[in-house]
DNA sequence: GTGTGACTTATAGTCCGTG
DNA sequence: ACACGGACTATAAGTCACA
């Protein structure tokens, strides 16, 4: 799979596990420490985010980070 | 888990998949574009690499991404 | 509550070596 | 064939004002 497709992908996942949480990116943002304008644009997909940020905001998400990347790279649910 | 000692794990798995196959640090980074110095810091667990390139040493190493994660994650074998 | 462009600082990643 | 270091350059991290 194209790397750029698969950070795409892991944005797309990122939203639909928040929005299945009901947070906000403001609130997701706060949990992980990370920036709200951030979070943004790792959901939009235009960053390559690095392993410790995408392990805080599985944690943040509550989910095992390989969950999240199997979503993203086989198109499974995340539960 | 600690991202940091995620990162170690990973470091671990990528090592232990890159002997299964018989491949040198060289050839791997070869086989991924990078470089043989970046890969052997990769390996040691000291760096904080980004999706990207996670992806691209996936498939240098014949793997899934979220297989390698989980095999970080959970302790579990890499096919 | 989110998208976006511009921006600075931190660090990822390369390339030259050595043992 | 690998670990490790120094000196770079490229790019991710992180923040902001405004739409």
């Amino acid at each position: 799979m194209d790397e750029t497709l698969l950070q795409r992908k892991l944005g797309h996942i990122i939203r639909d596990r928040r929005l299945a949480l009901g947070l906000s990116q403001e609130e997701l943002a706060d949990r992980c420490a990370l920036h709200r304008t951030y979070v943004g644009s790792v959901e939009r997909g235009e960053r390559n985010i690095s392993i410790q940020n995408i392990v805080r905001i599985a944690n943040a998400l509550d989910t095992r980070l390989w969950e999240l990347i199997r979503a993203a790279e086989e198109g499974a649910g995340v539960p």
